[in-house]
DNA sequence: GGCTGTGACTTGAAGGGTCAAGTAACAAAA
DNA sequence: TTTTGTTACTTGACCCTTCAAGTCACAGCC
């Protein structure tokens, strides 16, 4: 296919085993998370952290393209996805009256009564995923890991997005 | 939605910011891996499993069921995928000689050449992506804490598969 | 006011994944 | 030997995501 390049740096024993468990996760999780909230609320990973995001603003409405960073997807899913949303009469849209360009989503009532009701399972099944099989220790080094890898993935970081008290570092 | 249930075990500042952390790259890497494989060599990140799997295996040849469990799929998909793949002569289905009810899928020598000429970026990323951001500390913590919540995914654990560098150890 | 360029979405088609049936091969009972 | 059941795989329909246009709103220049 193409020429072969320099010796590739292999992966020792050590840094093997280190991805190939990481990769259980990568490859894993995100399944896993999506099975609950399928299961027990109809909604999808990317659906709820949608309406999550609105639902921890302050009036409930972002532009469309900050949601889409928030939620950490293109802005044609999102668009697809806030179409869906609208359907079910959790969200609702507007042009936004400062400039028509932007389109504001709005959490309805529904939609926040949807979030309140399904919030408690999906952090009992990050709690049991992710968290229980740690200890105190491990979640602190899992931060630090997660942070540096994440850095790498997004250079502003995916950090910018992401609701709560960032009181990191 | 439902009952409002027992109060929730919400998540503390510290376990917040590991989840987000850990969020980053359990959302955000899988893209970049498939975008690096898609980009260099046309093929998904399962499609290469896939191939990866058969190029490490004596013979090149591996029954459907098993290798579905080798690359963490089902095997609806691995069959849609296998389809897909023979159509571009890299793997070949055949009946199981031994019992007709299994199916052999065998790498043919383009695809083993696919593979190889696929491997070295592959690794690269992985090492840019994953490996490169962190010490050797945090590797031996990361394989801790990915073994441990790996277990918790698939209780039988995902481990049993890997791809790696065709040739190496 | 009309033109042009850019920004912010929206849309439709194409491709991959999952789920639910369906098929085919074998094994064991009748 | 036919029937019944199980295992292994395939297929088709539907859903979601991506990609490549297309649309609409505004801002700046003439």
């Amino acid at each position: 296919m193409s020429d072969p390049g320099p010796e590739p740096r292999w992966l020792d024993d050590e840094e093997r085993a280190a991805w190939r468990a990481m990769a259980g996760i990568v490859f894993g999780l995100p399944a896993a998370l999506d099975a609950q909230l399928q299961r027990d609320a109809g909604v999808t990973h990317f659906e709820y952290t949608v309406m999550a995001a609105l639902s921890e603003t302050p009036g409930r409405t972002l532009r469309m393209s900050y949601l889409a960073i928030l939620a950490n997807g293109s802005l044609s899913r999102l668009s697809h996805v806030v179409k869906r949303l609208e359907r079910q009469g959790w969200v609702e849209r507007a042009p936004d009256p400062s400039d028509g360009r932007y389109t504001t989503a709005t959490l309805t009532e529904a939609g926040w009564e949807k979030v309140v009701a399904t919030a408690p399972g999906h952090v009992e099944a990050v709690r049991q995923l992710v968290l229980d099989p740690l200890s105190k220790t491990h979640v602190r080094q899992m931060r630090e890991i997660g942070t540096r890898i994440s850095h790498g993935l997004s250079p502003e970081g995916s950090c910018a997005a992401w609701p709560s008290p960032t009181s990191d570092e």
